[in-house]
DNA sequence: AGTTGTGAACTAGTTCACAGCT
DNA sequence: AGCTGTGAACTAGTTCACAACT
């Protein structure tokens, strides 16, 4: 019965050239399209139009990823509490989306259900986890250990296992060597070696604002693919680099336009029906 | 170049959780459904098709409204700074968007730009704010004071200003009264009393997984109406409540997909393109 | 009878491209 | 000459509705 909202966040896959050379900008050469970058040698492989199961992997729509990974969430509470089979409506009421949702995002990772029946929740687990690649471990670096990375270092091992913090980097000379959460945090000029040492695949900014590009520049320097970053900034990568940003003042702000869009409605229906009885006027419910 | 992925929400604020039911929709209806089908004659009111600036509130796509809340935060930066006009183009880059994006997102909430100049950057930071409902305070409270409860708290007033921190709860009697960021925790009890003496608008969930629904209960009952849920869990709130939420595991998994999907593809083009030699790494293009 | 898997229909969101104003 | 604002075209994502299967 609930009301609920997913939010996606920001995919931000490459932006514009490098970070100095601002405003250049040739004439728009739209996203993905045909042209093969300026002087790069790439040229575009034979196009072939077989659906092979890494095609499959390609064609799930980012909106799906996501929530394939709150079907994950629930699959694995229920495996403890010794569910074996579940229903693609029981599913997806756990899920908080609706039962085609479901069933369309489970049909991107292929036909696992049984009809008449439900899904193994067991399978369905492995599945989930072998689509997000959550088979092979994935080093993560914190950079930035102030009050948030302070808090993400200790959750100790990210979300459920997988996710291993493998490296914590700061300026602070204070900091360097002192452990957070079982490691030591490093001198974000350590970021290639460590990186490469430790062979991290994913970072996180936590840094302030201003040092969040330059931190980002050094990680993907390093090779870093994948970025989250926490910092109120747009970030600019290449294109090869996959961005995800949590932004507090950006959800903070959309719930303020709720509220304001909320009191609009209330003010505009108390305006007209003044006769109604309004009831529902302001706040309550329940 | 310049290849950007925005990725907006999923829009379910009143799902009727009767499969069948809906259906009727007259465009837009919206929001506070037929819950009360029964008594309540939810007439239709006049249908005016004039575009009032309620209205036009209520049709800004929720994708464009956070992107306005980036392009907000860029403008007053450029306010600092000491800019007074800038183009759409200027704008967009800096948002990291397309400008018809840019330009598509600001017209929703009116025209304030000049043709063969731009856009005034003050003006346009005041009709953001404006339409965002930045111009009333809306006061926040944690639930949860853990690790990231603290974080959050110590944000003393979150994103800028606008968004105080007026209460904290938790359950742990060691933490009750002691100040964090300033604010001395209360007790999850205290909550009706607290949030209708300090009035809070927007909460915010820290706590344990466990914990989490319940605590979302105790919020809605005492009448807030939009959350920020940071625990992995999919919470369940009546059609009038907002949630929104910032899931970790999530973000993480979905970078793990896009690492596994760019390991198979850079494999697959090995596999294949073994005889080009433009070799330049991993992965090129999407 | 019961439930999946999926084309087809629909809705939301993005980008194009250009008329219209300064 | 330049830049905005926006209909129209397109793309992505969601929901419907039912055939296919157990």
């Amino acid at each position: 019965m609930a009301g609920q909202r997913d939010e996606g966040g920001e995919v931000v896959t490459g932006t514009p050239t490098a970070p100095g050379a601002d405003r250049v900008a040739a004439p728009r050469v739209a996203v993905e399209d045909t042209g093969s970058a300026g002087a790069a040698p790439a040229e575009q492989v034979a196009e072939t139009a077989e659906p092979t199961a890494r095609e499959r992997a390609r064609a799930i729509p980012e909106a799906a990823v996501a929530r394939l990974a709150i079907y994950l969430r629930v699959l694995s509470g229920l495996v403890e509490q010794g569910v074996n089979t579940i229903s693609s409506e029981e599913l997806a009421s756990a899920a908080g989306v609706n039962s085609a949702k479901l069933r369309k995002d489970l049909s991107y990772i292929g036909s696992y259900g049984t009809r008449g029946v439900g899904y193994d929740v067991e399978v369905l687990v492995g599945q989930i986890e072998r689509i997000l690649g959550l088979t092979r471990k994935h080093s993560v670096c914190v950079v930035g250990i102030g009050n948030l990375g302070h808090a993400l270092a200790n959750y100790g091992g990210f979300p459920g296992r997988g996710f291993p913090v493998a490296a914590l980097f700061d300026v602070d000379p204070d900091l360097i060597g002192v452990p957070v959460g079982g490691i030591p945090v490093d001198h974000v000029d350590d970021i290639p070696r460590v990186v490469a040492e430790r062979e991290i695949s994913i970072g996180v900014i936590a840094t302030p604002p201003p040092a969040a590009q330059e931190v980002c520049d050094r990680l993907v320097a390093a090779g870093v693919q994948c970025i989250l970053n926490f910092a109120p900034v747009v970030l600019q990568v290449p294109d090869d680099v996959e961005v995800r940003k949590v932004d507090l003042a950006v959800e903070m702000q959309i719930l303020s336009f709720h509220v304001a869009r909320r009191a609009d409605e209330a003010a505009e229906a108390a305006a007209e029906g003044a006769d109604l009885s309004d009831v529902d006027g302001v706040v309550m419910r329940r």
